[in-house]
This record gives structure tokens, C-alpha cells and sequence, in this order.
DNA sequence: CGGCATGTTGCGCA
DNA sequence: TTGCGCAACATGCC
């Protein structure tokens, strides 16, 4: 599930259950589960989300929640049978309703923390493109200390919070900026690029994830020949993760 | 059976 | 202190 729109679909889904108070909390999980407070009967005050990390103000304390590969939440009626691969289970009572929320998770990467103080890993999330504008002279500043490639760079969390291998990807096409470009090696104008295709991918994938948009908006992601110019893509392998990129329309602006 | 997966962390090393 | 490279985590799917 989860990149940066994909959380959001999720924290405006959850938005739901705002004003609402926790009756039942069901979570066996302790891998994805950390309870440092107890949040039976505390009311859930907002939906917050900065890049992939999801938090929860409640009255007192916080849940943070992360999706990891494979975390999905939704919410359902609270006689709702268990789901496949349900993880944790919230039942809250907002008046005479009440609601059921369900985290799945297959993989078991994501987490659900209860405590009473923000995570160290909240805090260290750099700016997120979605909520505000980016900083392109902070990317810069970045970029020119790096000689990883830009894809890493743009997916580290400290970075730009939210963006994904899928993002990353698809953003670099559309900027047509080789995802193995050394970081130090990007440019004003390949910046300013990149910025914008990251904001359109944001745009389009909300769009599909909402399920405005019947097709997934990827041009190159699971694809094999490129959409613009037929040429066969190619595959690399970027800080641990697998790349894909068109070897004739994506360059590496080496030139400053 | 082998290989791959939208993510993060921890460890050794420079 | 910061950056880099990689294995590990756990499980489903093709």
C-alpha cells in the first residue's frame, strides 16, 4: 500500500473516527504492536500524517502508526467479522455510532505505537512535499553533500518525507533525469524538474488511490518499453531497491 | 522452487 | 558526525 498518497487515502479515511473515543482496543501482534499507554477510553482528537508515519493525537498521549509494505487501514461496522491478514482492531464510540477500524498486514513491516510523547523517528522526517512547498535550495544543499544517486537521495526519509520507490521512479521519468545521476551532480534546473514531477505523481496517484482514476497512473513502473519513445526500459538496482529508467529519454545531466 | 515486492533499521566501515 | 552499502525482517504471489 503505502507511499506518501497512499497514507494520505488512509489518514482521511481514518479522519472518520475524529471526535470519537476508544472503547476497545484488540492486538495480539507484538511485533507491530508497541503499547507504552494504555488508550481504552482516551478520545481521538485528529488524523495527522507526515510522509509515510501517521499520528494520532488523542486527549492524552498519541498513536503513531506506520504502513510498512503491506499496511492497509479501513473502517468498517464494529459486528464486522475479522479480516484477512487483521493485525489490530480499534473500536470507537462517537455518539450513538460507533465504528471499527481494521489494520491488515500481511508482511507485518508496519506499527501501531501508543505513547505519550512524539517518536524520534516523526521528528526526523524532512519536509513533506505534499504538505508544503518544497525547499528547492535546502534540496540543493543536500543534494551537492551527496554522491549516492538522486533516486536515494530523494527516498531518503530525511530528505523529502513520503516518497517511495514508486514515486521516485516515476517522478525521475517525467523529469527525464537518470535515477543513477550523482547527486551532486543535479542541477537547479534538474531540480526544479524533479520537484514537479513530484507533484504531479502526488496528484495523480491521490487521484487513482481514491479511486477517481481507473487506471494506475505509472508509465514506467512494472512496464518494459517506454511510453514516450518505444525504447526498450532498463533495470538497476539503487540502494537496495530495483530501478527501472528509459536509457534513451532519461539522462544524467553531468554539466553543471 | 526461485525470485521479487509501494519500507525501515541496524551494523560495520570510511 | 555523517554517509555508504548491505543484510535482515516476514510473508504472499507469480
Amino acid at each position: 500500500m503505502p507511499e506518501l498518497p497512499e497514507v494520505e487515502v488512509v489518514r482521511r479515511e481514518l479522519s472518520k473516527l475524529v471526535g470519537g473515543r476508544i472503547v476497545r482496543l484488540v492486538s495480539s501482534d507484538k511485533r507491530i504492536v508497541k503499547k507504552r499507554i494504555h488508550i481504552v477510553g482516551r478520545k481521538i482528537a485528529g488524523v495527522e500524517r507526515r510522509g509515510k508515519w501517521l499520528r494520532i493525537p488523542l486527549d492524552e498521549g498519541f498513536v503513531f502508526a506506520h504502513l510498512g509494505m503491506t499496511g492497509d487501514w479501513t473502517v468498517h461496522d464494529v459486528d464486522e467479522a475479522a479480516l484477512p491478514f487483521e493485525r489490530v482492531r480499534v473500536d470507537v464510540a462517537r455518539g450513538r455510532t460507533m465504528a471499527s477500524a481494521r489494520y491488515t498486514d500481511p508482511r507485518r513491516f508496519g506499527r501501531f505505537i501508543t505513547t505519550d510523547k512524539d517518536l524520534p523517528e516523526w521528528n526526523a522526517l524532512g519536509p513533506d512535499p505534499f504538505l508544503e512547498k518544497m525547499d528547492l535550495d535546502r534540496l540543493a544543499r543536500i543534494m551537492k553533500k551527496r554522491r549516492s544517486s538522486v533516486k536515494e537521495t530523494l527516498m531518503d526519509q530525511s530528505v523529502l518525507a513520503g516518497i517511495g520507490n514508486i514515486l521516485a521512479t516515476e517522478a525521475l521519468f517525467l523529469a527525464r533525469i537518470d535515477p543513477r545521476t550523482p547527486s551532486n551532480r543535479a542541477n537547479a534546473r534538474d531540480l526544479r524538474a524533479i520537484e514537479k514531477g513530484i507533484r504531479t505523481m502526488i496528484e495523480k496517484m491521490l487521484e487513482y488511490d481514491e479511486g477517481k482514476r481507473a487506471r494506475a497512473p505509472f508509465r514506467i513502473y512494472g512496464q518494459r518499453t517506454c511510453p514516450r519513445c518505444d525504447a526498450k526500459l532498463r533495470h538497476v538496482v539503487l540502494g537496495g531497491r530495483s530501478s527501472i529508467y528509459c536509457p534513451r529519454c532519461q539522462k544524467r545531466h553531468s554539466r553543471k
